[in-house]
DNA sequence: CGGTTTTACCCCCCAAAGGGGGGTTTTAAT
DNA sequence: ATTAAAACCCCCCTTTGGGGGGTAAAACCG
């Protein structure tokens, strides 16, 4: 029997997500933790073949809390769950050791799917995210560290001259990232920069 | 009994919410839906004394939906569900004939208090949306509707000669609307504002 | 090894934003 | 009838952004 812990805020949604599995007989939930926090102090003594992260926790970002997890029980496999389907935060989570993929609006049937191959060692993608992932398209932006470090800079608020400062570049540098963020998300200018990098989770 | 119907495009959630309001014995769940327009054409047939609706539905604007449904359904009274605590989204979803508030994270006896205050025709906010809106904050910001499609445009990237020709003033008259702009929300430049405009959800 | 990407740097020029003033008129509420 | 707030308009001036060119070292990867 495949053990699952789960991890999510919504406490309604651990709820349905619990007796689902339990129902369906595939695995049975040894933990609910409702932030990062809880789960790091309980995920040692669970020991779940499969972790059920929710992406949008409050206290702590998807993808660093998915990275310290497999840190620290790489046997553990992860399993997002996410409300949204942006490209970036996928790559990020699945570069960061995250087995699978998961929409909220899945069907059931799915997450137990998701659990089975993911508890099985292989790497699982719900319908949707499966499309988004493999067909070419727009959304696809894949931006380097430094690049999002930039953005993350420009959308506090921050001019070249200040940016020059705190990373210690040229402003004149930071002239040359700026042009050319907006050249590779297509922006027309700083407003649809900030707007492109929240609504496509890009920082 | 109280005749719930329940729309949100999570499956599991509405899974998780339905057994916990039949169980609890309080109300009984008339219908449920995973999109506005699913809604839309079983509500008449539904006729719920209580509408659990997500403020996030992937097809229409909670808000929109909200005035369209007290519009055709007076007698219904619509709970609003979401995952975020944004104090405009709550006050426009107010003035737009929801009689409750809840947000995903509440715990499941706030769901149900909720259902049986909304159906009494009282008005319920469930604890955290309740402190947001009563104690005085710098998040309680409120734009005139002018102000909000300023904020809108501008977001859109458009300069104030675009914004100017596109609803007929005086470039000026949009960089006053934008300097107003960037006192009432305290930004420091276009990038700031545009990020406060979309994580307070103010468009 | 060579090719690609990332990172970092520089020039010029002009349009747009932003900060500071100054106003009037219309509309809604008290 | 008064007041307050929103909506509207105009001037000046400085800073920043954005479009156009470039160069070149390091890091990454097959």
């Amino acid at each position: 029997m495949i053990s699952v812990a789960i991890v999510d805020d919504h406490k309604i949604l651990t709820e349905g997500l619990q007796s689902l599995i339990e129902d369906s007989g595939v695995a049975k939930v040894v933990g609910v933790a409702h932030s990062a926090a809880d789960c790091r102090l309980s995920l040692g003594f669970w020991k779940p073949d499969v972790l059920l992260l929710d992406v949008g926790l409050p206290d702590s970002s998807g993808v660093d809390f998915c990275k310290e997890v497999k840190a620290q029980f790489p046997e553990i496999n992860v399993l997002a769950l996410t409300t949204h389907n942006e490209y970036t935060i996928v790559r990020q989570m699945l570069d960061n050791g995250a087995s699978g993929y998961l929409v909220k609006n899945a069907m059931a049937d799915e997450v137990l799917a998701g659990i089975a191959a993911v508890a099985a060692g292989k790497t699982f993608l719900c319908h949707e995210i499966d499309l988004l992932m493999k067909r070419p398209s727009p959304k696809k932006i894949w931006l380097s560290p430094r690049e999002r470090e930039l953005l993350r800079l420009i959308s506090e608020g921050l001019t070249n001259g200040e940016i020059a400062e705190q990373i210690f570049l040229s402003p004149e540098t930071i002239k040359g990232y700026r042009k050319n963020l907006l050249l590779k998300l297509g922006a027309k200018n700083t407003a649809v920069l900030v707007k492109m990098a929240l609504e496509q989770k890009l920082i």
